[in-house]
DNA sequence: CTCCTATGTTGACAGTGTCAAGCTGTGGTG
DNA sequence: CACCACAGCTTGACACTGTCAACATAGGAG
């Protein structure tokens, strides 16, 4: 997680966490299957804070619209403050594509549980509820990341979106 | 791209490139500064698809609020047919932070240019213009073909969602 | 004709993921 | 208590990769 911090996934070597931890290169295969399991433990450890910072969010708005709105933010604040801790998380190698994803449960179940307010619920359409606002924050969260815009730009258009998507 | 089609960008190596056009491992560096710059090229190249994919979706629509509709539907299909290409555009290694992206102006244009349409543009607020849209089609490509949930649910969250952000 | 440049070649080096084989201390079972 | 299984670590090896350096060759510009 500290290397991860510093760089992305992609550049971090089994030999380069062996020698951090002062071990031979060899020891991290006594903990992780492979490298994709490494990486597969970083990204688990990454969305279990992207959850938090998430949740706590959404603890602390007023109501469940402004929940929502807060909710967004965090996940494009946590985007543009970790990158390569959200990276990991949706890198296609390690999240494999076939299987549901077990690392993704989290994130899944805070967000139905989000939108299935029933307050808000009733003003979204069944498709898009979870799917639009989960693809229109990570979309932005992504793209900001990656320094295509601000993250001013992002929030505003962040709550902006997600104010026309809730019932009106 | 040949190979690009089959495997993601991380998996496809210089040498393997020189294999492919039978030549000698060297080769590639009298055509490529680097492995980047291979990367550098494979993204342009999809750019340039992308682009046109989304550019002859907009031109078949008959009105603008349409033409937004189908850009976005036609940048989500291509996200999840061309998953590895779509993936190499904005590769964070090769699109490099901090110069403003020579990779990115023909995209960045044709959709300034899309939404600028005069009786359109009066209805976007101006953070959710080329933000909003760009971020709300480009997570839900990316979620799509990652294989979060499936074509016909992203499609219908992004045609719901442009028209609330599009003059009511 | 001469020479430069584009392209290609072989050879080498360090770094990587991964496998195989062997060591060691610690805990639990007989 | 003796014993042993085993988790954790080690060294050693292999194939593969990106990259550098040095050398070849061909074809067009002067």
């Amino acid at each position: 997680m500290q290397l991860l911090a510093e760089k992305p996934a992609g550049e971090i070597s089994l030999r380069e966490v062996a020698r951090a931890a002062d071990v031979s290169h060899n020891a991290p295969y006594h903990h992780f299957s492979d490298r994709r399991g490494l990486l597969k433990v970083l990204a688990g450890r990454s969305m279990a804070d992207l959850v938090t910072a998430v949740r706590v969010a959404i603890e602390q708005a007023p109501d469940p619209a402004s929940a929502v709105i807060a909710g967004g933010a965090a996940y494009i604040r946590y985007a543009v403050e970790h990158p390569h801790g959200f990276d990991v998380i949706y890198d296609p190698t390690v999240c494999i594509p076939g299987e549901p994803s077990e690392t993704m449960a989290p994130l899944i179940d805070e967000l139905e549980q989000l939108l299935s307010e029933p307050s808000i619920a009733a003003g979204l359409e069944s498709a898009s509820g979870v799917t639009g606002v989960w693809g229109l924050v990570h979309g932005l969260g992504t793209l900001c990341a990656a320094g295509h815009f601000s993250l001013d730009d992002a929030l505003a258009a962040s709550a902006e979106a997600l104010a026309r998507m809730l019932p009106r």
